[in-house]
DNA sequence: GACCACACGTGACCC
DNA sequence: TGGGTCACGTGTGGT
């Protein structure tokens, strides 16, 4: 029976650092009768009061990390330490998520897709598909859809932006239209989770026709290489 | 190797009680005699087994923390506990600081959407008629109507602000609102020659509640003060 | 009275 | 030799 002894290695086993390895040991079996005598009384309450802070100092770092530890099944110690491995677990799995999170929207904000096209549907199928071409693996869309086909003299025009939400992304494109020469007469913007859908309005400043895929350039270089926005 | 220290243990398993048997103090004089006798030996070995399962499954636990735990100072029980406590709390702070950054991006971004429309017209007659107090020769003409009189616990509220038309005004709006603690949901902003209408709906990011002047003279104030933005 | 989780004191170990 | 740590078996109180 006694697999006891299993239990105990099993720990043992996993880490290996064994060296200490417990017990083991060696032969005290021989000895014994006079091994316990050799400890004097006096060293023993020592080591009683010691195993006593011991505990209690174990104890308290115990009830601290149950402290810590948002919503615990029970109060149970194996409990206390299962929870607390779960929520290790949980914020590990948090921190990275808002880390890629973080990461994407930021180098999305580089690449705000622009999608989809607007309204009313005569917004004509102009369509600019940008990929990723920097830093790798991430996917840098845009689509944008204006109506400068029709009538590139008329001075109002109608685009639609569809692009990821990033930080600062509209405020950059308010400026880079602005820098381009627009004004923005009307804007209906609309965000589902990450998604963004800005429809503008804008009116020419200046005299020049437009061309369309100047703006599409224009936007996606002004929304990529921006400082960060202060907001 | 390891097991040997086990033999340790099955010796005593077997021998197991025994009684009395010395060490434990038993010193107990008194009772002592029936105080043991009244447990069965069946049972005791039961709950002997059972503290060893218990140890294990504890001690199981506490090295599974430890394995989640990225820099150990020690091995030892306490400093495990102590290095999992610190790590939770740096994951703690590590995930709150990744939230409000991304709250922030995303406020910022959400200062992009911008729909259109939004009012029905439900916005209330809360007005706040601002003239251009202080800076000067320029008068500054602003009407606010908020609905946060109607219950200011609310978390969303809806805004309408009428204004002159001036550079950059509205993107300093939007960093006023962030600036602010507001996320915003939904905008809405058109011009009709020199006069703006902006309506929000935003939602505020912290748990006090709004104060309606508070509002309104700090977005007096940033869309004054600000440095001049490039749109 | 079974079961469970705990605290205790103790012997052994290591630096 | 001594301070610190550990595993162990046991007693006990709360279900």
């Amino acid at each position: 029976m006694k697999d006891q002894t299993n239990g105990k290695i099993s720990v043992t086993e996993e880490n290996n650092r064994s060296d200490q390895d417990s017990d083991h040991k060696n032969g005290d079996e021989n000895i014994d009768g006079e091994c316990r005598k050799k400890i004097g009384k006096g060293q023993q309450s020592k080591n009683l009061e010691a195993e006593r802070k011991r505990r209690k100092k174990l104890n308290d770092r115990l009830y601290s990390l149950r402290a810590l530890v948002p919503n615990i099944s029970k109060l149970d110690r194996g409990a206390i330490l299962g929870d607390a491995i779960n929520y290790v677990k949980e914020l590990e799995k948090q921190v990275k998520d808002l880390q890629i999170e973080l990461e994407e929207d930021s180098d999305d904000e580089n690449a705000m897709k622009i999608v989809r096209n607007s309204t009313d549907n005569k917004v004509p199928p102009l369509t600019l598909h940008q990929n990723g071409t920097k830093s790798g693996p991430k996917r840098e869309k845009w689509k944008f859809f204006g109506d400068f086909h029709k009538d590139p003299k008329e001075k109002v025009h109608q685009m639609e932006v569809l692009c990821e939400h990033k930080h600062g992304g509209f405020v950059r494109l308010i400026e880079g239209l602005s820098y381009l020469g627009f004004q923005v007469i009307n804007v209906n913007a609309t965000r589902h989770k990450c998604l963004v859908s800005i429809i503008f309005r804008v009116e020419r400043r200046d005299k020049e026709t437009v061309q369309a895929d100047h703006v599409k350039e224009s936007l996606l270089e002004v929304a990529r290489n921006q400082f960060k926005s202060t907001v």
